[in-house]
DNA sequence: CTTTTTCCTATCGGGATAATAGGATTATAT
DNA sequence: ATATAATCCTATTATCCCGATAGGAAAAAG
């Protein structure tokens, strides 16, 4: 239950790569090989990473990726919505209509209370948290 | 993401049912029918919510369901953990080994910690909080 | 104008989910 | 006993999403 895409996971990984790699350097192949990603799909994650505007690309000759903030400004719900989508329990969650009740549904309510913990914990986390040594990120801030 | 099966959603429904109906009355197809849910995908539901404790069963004539206990002591984890298993962003999460990194990654910490923080919330919230007017569940207690 | 890289589109296979089907079991009531 | 009414059990199907793959188009550098 709730588990995290691979694609997912491949990005954190993609982003704490790039985050080591300072400058334009970091090829998609190359961090796919180091990563021991699929090259071709990790291209698509870039790419949804880039449009979401957590890291920048550049083509032709000496071309490459770079994060476009520093580590610590990259909030994981941002890349958890850019990869996966935001968190959506059920769909009557932004968009009424859906389910047959009405908007005082109780369990929409409980539903959409379960995205504002997730949201919570993962707006206040950011790609620092993952890859300094240090403080636990389990625990709360 | 993170987005709720259908099966979850109608085993609450299901629970919700049985708590406005007292006694062995409830019946599969009765409600199947009351809320539009396929009977015989039905059946496995209430198989799953009985086989975890949180429903009694009673076959043959005059059978049906019924709570196993009261709203209140039905905790919301339970529920998920019957129809969809234990919350586990990542697989790693209680079985090390199938990661290449060790116990000490960065990333296991942190899908650990989003783990805990689900499982606070469902874990704190009941069956009474769905079906009973009145507080919102939305807001932490 | 060649090389290197990201970008775009299309397809494919596997696995899970939701649904369906048919019957076997169990208990009640007459 | 026997018919009835219900849960239980096993198997199958249809569909969707995901992870992966493929081939090439566009762009930037030298
Ligand atoms: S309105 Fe969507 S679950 Fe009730
Ligand atoms: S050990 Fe599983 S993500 Fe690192």
């Amino acid at each position: 239950m709730f588990s995290v895409s691979a694609r997912t996971q491949y990005g954190i990984r993609a982003l704490a790569y790039l985050a080591r790699t300072p400058g334009w350097e970091a090829i998609g192949a190359q961090i796919a090989e180091a990563e021991g990603i699929s090259p071709k799909y990790l291209e698509g994650i870039l790419t949804r990473l880039a449009t979401a505007g957590l890291v920048r690309s550049e083509r032709g000759k000496n071309g490459g990726y770079r994060l476009a903030k520093p580590p610590g400004g990259i909030v994981m719900a941002e890349v958890v919505a850019a990869l996966d989508g935001e968190v959506r329990p059920v769909d009557c969650v932004d968009s009424l209509g859906i389910c047959d009740h009405d908007s005082s549904c109780r369990s929409r309510r409980f539903w959409i209370g379960l995205k504002f913990a997730i949201d919570e914990y993962l707006g206040n986390r950011t790609l620092a948290d993952i890859i300094e040594e240090g403080a636990d990120p389990v625990s709360t801030r």
